[in-house]
DNA sequence: AATGAAGTTAAACAGTTGTTTCAAACGGTG
DNA sequence: CACCGTTTGAAACAACTGTTTAACTTCATT
């Protein structure tokens, strides 16, 4: 009874490596990440975080609000790890493209197997939870509107916002196929293949070449016969 | 004991509407497309079914071979109800791709909302397990293929089959988008212009005329100045 | 009518789940 | 040291899971 008062806040320290509700919490996104909230047990949480079972009641009340705690924890973790690349003044629209599209596969991507945090992050995307609405105006909304930004810049503001949302859109659908259906992408493709085209930095030339080509900043993929 | 040899195949008969194992089948079609695998319970199925509990180990053995014949019977189904457009001799290779486009955000994102076969083999794409090979083999791998020739007809031979294919997922990530992170996109966008722009048709309109004028087969979305 | 396989049923099984309990241990403060 | 709120621990709880059992019905075939 007595320590229903102390489920809604926790103890403040945080992120320590003898802190239990940190351990939890980077268990739990883990478990959560690979596996989803139903398959997920508290009790392997528990064991990977090398706490009792009963301390994830007590420090989060129960697995719904562990649930939604981690997810809030993955994406600030991962807005720390790759932030949003800045410009200096007078910076080419070009290169801007260029590099957003590099940074946003680097972040979906990771250097060579994704983080825990992306794929719980993926997980929320594809079946919203309550967590969503927060993963949304918190991370992805803010680089979603550097996007349109970058785009209004590049073709001189003759493009509605609503344009450019779309054409955003475009952007971000060719990065996120291979963050959401990369298995099967791998299977579709020869393996060497992968390597040569599909890597984050050919794929980010690539990416951004078709999308400049489309908008008339740069000569067409394919020349006309 | 000697139920055991009847699992395998199950009655000859199929789709009945008192057909216990038809039944079964697309009801577990729609509890896995729902709650996932570990989610979805047998209870659920058979009560949605109107089937004993015990149905399903008859007839299927055990849960998880439930699993992979509905996926199954999801892309079989799917095939059927919205096949891949056939084209006359000679139409010309723009016009391929528009349809070609159109067809498939009809496939994924349905007339109203999606079935519940296009979200199991989404689940299947995302997460893939053992029922994977079989849907990129018989369902993707198939429409993928003709993506890619319609594209070599386009840009007249010459490109590379490993360049089509980058092209190829292209497009597929745009109408994907839409599809795996539809929720996320509702937030990102207003409501009416979701209706106006991102409705099926004008979707594969605009991304049709995205992709063509990337590969300078039509005037790019804009000028340059 | 008798036979026996095919199909269906309610009940029970063993295992796992999230959650709770309550006693022991901790760590500062009077 | 004794006190007290906070944290940890092992064990138990009730509910639910997939699966199995064994009795029962159905029904074509002999």
């Amino acid at each position: 009874m007595a320590s229903i008062s102390i489920q809604k806040a926790g103890p403040i320290v945080s992120e320590g490596q003898d802190d239990p509700r940190g351990r939890i919490l980077s268990a739990a996104g883990q478990e959560f990440a690979e596996k989803g909230f139903e398959a997920a047990t508290i009790r392997d949480i528990c064991t990977l975080a090398t706490v009792n079972v009963a301390a994830v009641n007590y420090y989060f009340g129960d697995k719904h609000r562990l649930y939604i705690e981690s997810v809030r924890h993955a994406h600030e973790e991962r807005s720390q790890q790759v932030p949003l690349p800045e410009w200096p003044e007078g910076t080419q629209p070009v290169k801007k493209l260029r590099d957003f599209v590099g940074n946003m596969l680097q972040r979906m991507l990771g250097f060579d197997h994704p983080p825990w945090q992306v794929r719980l992050m993926l997980r929320e995307i594809l079946h919203p939870t309550d967590a969503c609405r927060e993963l949304v105006e918190d991370y992805i909304r803010p680089h979603f509107t550097v996007l349109c930004s970058i785009l209004d810049e590049l073709t001189d503001g003759e493009m509605s916002p609503a344009e450019l949302r779309r054409i955003g859109l475009s952007v971000v659908g060719q990065c996120f196929l291979y963050r959401a259906a990369g298995d099967v992408v791998d299977m579709l493709i020869p393996p060497n293949e992968k390597k040569n085209l599909h890597n984050p930095v050919e794929l980010a030339d690539y990416i951004t070449s078709f999308c400049l080509a489309a908008l008339g900043k740069q000569a067409p993929l394919s020349v006309e016969v």
